[in-house]
DNA sequence: GTCTATAGCCAGATAGAC
DNA sequence: GTCTATCTGGCTATAGAC
């Protein structure tokens, strides 16, 4: 019987809180709370009981961004075969419907809640730049690249692998296809590769 | 008289949109037309009278960012000087506090204004590129680049000239400084040099 | 704990005097 | 054209019954 009512009340905070990121998402913080309480299906007073106010539920939906962030870097195959991978997953990532409007959502609202968006961005680009660090340090140690620093080649590739597209999308216009997306990769891989090969050898081989 | 007149209409109509241009890149589009008024010193009702209602005072603004977009690339010099020289310009023009708090702004009411959005980033982004891309088209026909496609290697070179980086100053974190932004350029053009110099010349000189 | 109802506030937009 | 004063609606947040 109680647990009964336990359950009950976990999914109704489970509700809230979906209802609050689809909303966020959507439009931003100018939701109202009232529509908040109506797509998770209950009363105003109930959201407020629960998170306190508007603030804390916005913080409360990104911190829960937080921990869906997932992407990995191989480090078993060959060198471009795994950055190659790893541009896939990457990509496919952040291009996603979902973290396109997180990003519009955290820019839009940075001005109110710095620390939240800085929190944000800094953990999801960590995540993801220090597993680019450790496959092109481990490439560096093996001598398939020339001397660089990691960190620094590391976000030069990611800013090669995106190009201008992320902004694209951010402004609300068409990003590249799932095919462009593939070949866009492995044009930008390719050059990063002939710009740090250890010495004049490039990737395309002459006809003998 | 009549002059007199007119330029004081002239100059309310100048301050209004200056008020309103400072407030919207400060607090995007949810600053009140009261606060408009007030910090150009005029009554709401005369902020209403000229632009019809708040949407219409946003896009004027918006549409008035449009005409302040410069970006030079030369032609006359080395490619890797006048790559060096576009670098300068273009990152200091997008880096600049206004342009930042633009984009944020746009990003954020992309949802509300999706035309306004896309107009400003196409205007803006086609106008880069291009210069970007005859720049280049120029290098090819003189045989300094291997045979790529212009516009996608003036893409590319356009993402890792930024990196990362206009994407940490639009969730408020801190930038790279001018030397940091020197030196990341240098950085960037020479490996989009090495990635396409037409055989296995690279930059660097070995010693005899 | 949850609901209905409402207080209190501030926004955008308008009316009418000058 | 410009101002002061006001209307209307939607928002956050709370009070009180159950």
């Amino acid at each position: 019987m109680r647990s009964a009512l336990e359950n009950t009340v976990s999914k109704r905070e489970k509700r809230m809180r979906e209802a609050a990121r689809t909303l966020f998402l959507e439009l931003g913080y100018r939701v109202s709370m009232d529509a908040v309480a109506q797509r998770a299906g209950v009363s105003k007073q109930t959201v407020y009981a629960h998170f306190g106010g508007k603030p804390q539920l916005f913080k409360s939906v990104v911190e829960e961004m937080l921990e869906s962030h997932t992407a990995t870097a191989g480090v078993d195959g060959d060198l471009r075969v795994d950055l190659l991978a790893f541009a896939r997953t990457h990509l496919a990532h952040i291009y996603q419907a979902d973290s396109i409007a997180a990003c519009r959502m955290l820019i839009g609202e940075a001005a109110r809640f710095p620390a939240e968006a800085q929190a944000l961005y800094e953990t999801a680009a960590e995540r993801i730049q220090e597993q680019l660090r450790t496959r092109l340090a481990q490439a560096l140690q093996a001598g398939q690249l020339r001397d660089v620093d990691a960190p620094m080649a590391a976000e030069l590739l990611l800013g090669m692998l995106d190009g201008t597209d992320h902004h694209r999308r951010l402004f609300g216009m068409a990003g590249r296809t799932s095919e462009q997306i593939n070949s866009w990769s492995e044009f930008a891989v390719d050059g990063f590769l002939r710009a740090f090969s250890p010495e004049f050898v490039t990737s395309t081989r002459m006809h003998p």
